[in-house]
DNA sequence: TAGATTGTTAATCGATTAACAATC
DNA sequence: TAGATTGTTAATCGATTAACAATC
């Protein structure tokens, strides 16, 4: 029916904007302008109505979105209405983490289990009451009832559990291994790399050094050892 | 002398290249081609050239790149040459995770010390023996001896430690809540949002049910469920 | 020389923004 | 009606890619 062809950098926009409706909420405020929306996060008013436009018409001409409204079409849209099963790989120091992450409580986001292939960490359970199980029984357990698979294992081990997950019919992967795994047509995985993360701050450090150079405001770390 | 007017995304690749390469160097080739590099990671060779080339001549027409010289050539552009000194603040199970994590000790980066505001914590350490100090600390212990802040504290209390790392003269900041901290001109902050990214994968599956409607090839886990 | 591959220019593509008619 | 703000078109901007002269 609709062809939504929206990028990525669109998907990731529209939660920021439903966040922002979501602390107005308590505020009991009953319109919002695009113009508001688009301060409250650095962008351009003409940017969120074209993000928005692109599900349908959620506005009124001279007058705005209604905020109760505009925050329901962005939930279904996201799909946040549905509660996402989530299982994570890994019950390493990242998993346990991950697994009792606050964060993830609110928005339709549950973690039901953890998967590891430790003997010792089999049968136990994370501080937050989940179930650790044997990779092996992912399959089984998982089939059907899984919608997110989050990957917290070392990279050597990370295209074996992704080819799992995919196996088990868990279609949507985040990835914290610093790889980039394969997965088929239709399936998706995106990585959250944080050596690249790091690396990418390294490089901003590097090139403040060089444009800096004659009046630093501010002496970089690395320069001053380097020069002490 | 150069002006390197570089975007985000070329900053990551370069990353992508490094690491490409690090793997190549067991197997001792000398030398490579823009084409094998691109292939590795499903970009464009021509990409690959563009992006080498904003930063010099590395290459041999008609030979390719030397894989030892490119390598150096990298960590010299991304500052992975000197050691970055990390902190992380929030001693929290994602802080603790983050400074155990295996990936940060190669490529020059190195945790330094945690921070935190429980009284429980401080004094303790790591068990990879990274002490915790109190966050009141930050300015006299990190002062010019600290390149990188990591920020795993929650929601709430983000701007607020962002606003003491800026004060402690640290430049570069990682910060994994959700939110979008507010630094000043010449510091940069980087945020990882796992919630955004969760939200993202909703999105992802949202779409597929949507558009498969007709013909699943693996029926979604919540559609079944609201089937079932 | 013939074959290969770089560095770079010009063309293409996609995303953002400015501007405005439509509408309350 | 006058003022405001949407939805959308056209212009702009930036990033990617195709193509090729330069070079080994």
């Amino acid at each position: 029916m609709t062809k939504p062809r929206v990028s990525e950098l669109t998907a990731s926009r529209l939660s920021l904007y439903l966040r922002f409706l979501n602390q107005l909420e308590d505020g009991e405020t009953a319109m919002v302008s695009s113009r508001a929306m688009a301060d409250s996060m650095g962008a351009t008013s003409a940017q969120v109505r074209r993000d928005l436009a692109s599900f349908g018409e959620f506005g009124v001409r001279g007058v705005g979105y209604e905020v109760k409204q505009l925050r329901a079409e962005l939930e279904r849209i996201l799909g946040l209405d549905q509660t996402l099963h989530v299982v994570i790989i890994g019950a390493g120091n990242l998993g346990h983490a991950l697994a009792d992450y606050p964060g993830f409580g609110g928005g339709g986001l549950k973690v039901v289990a953890l998967f590891d292939v430790d003997p010792d960490k089999v049968g136990n359970e994370t501080r937050g009451g989940i179930p650790i199980y044997h990779l092996d029984d992912l399959e089984s357990l998982a089939a059907g009832k899984v919608d997110v698979g989050i990957v917290s294992v070392p990279a050597e081990a990370a295209q074996g559990v992704v080819d799992c997950l995919v196996a088990a019919g868990i279609r949507a992967v985040l990835n914290f291994a610093p790889v980039r795994p394969r997965v088929p047509q239709g399936f998706r995985c995106k990585s959250v790399d944080l050596t690249l993360e790091l690396e990418s701050l390294s490089f901003f450090l590097s090139l403040q050094e060089l444009t800096e150079g004659d009046d630093p405001p501010l002496a970089g770390a690395a320069a001053e050892r380097s020069a002490g």
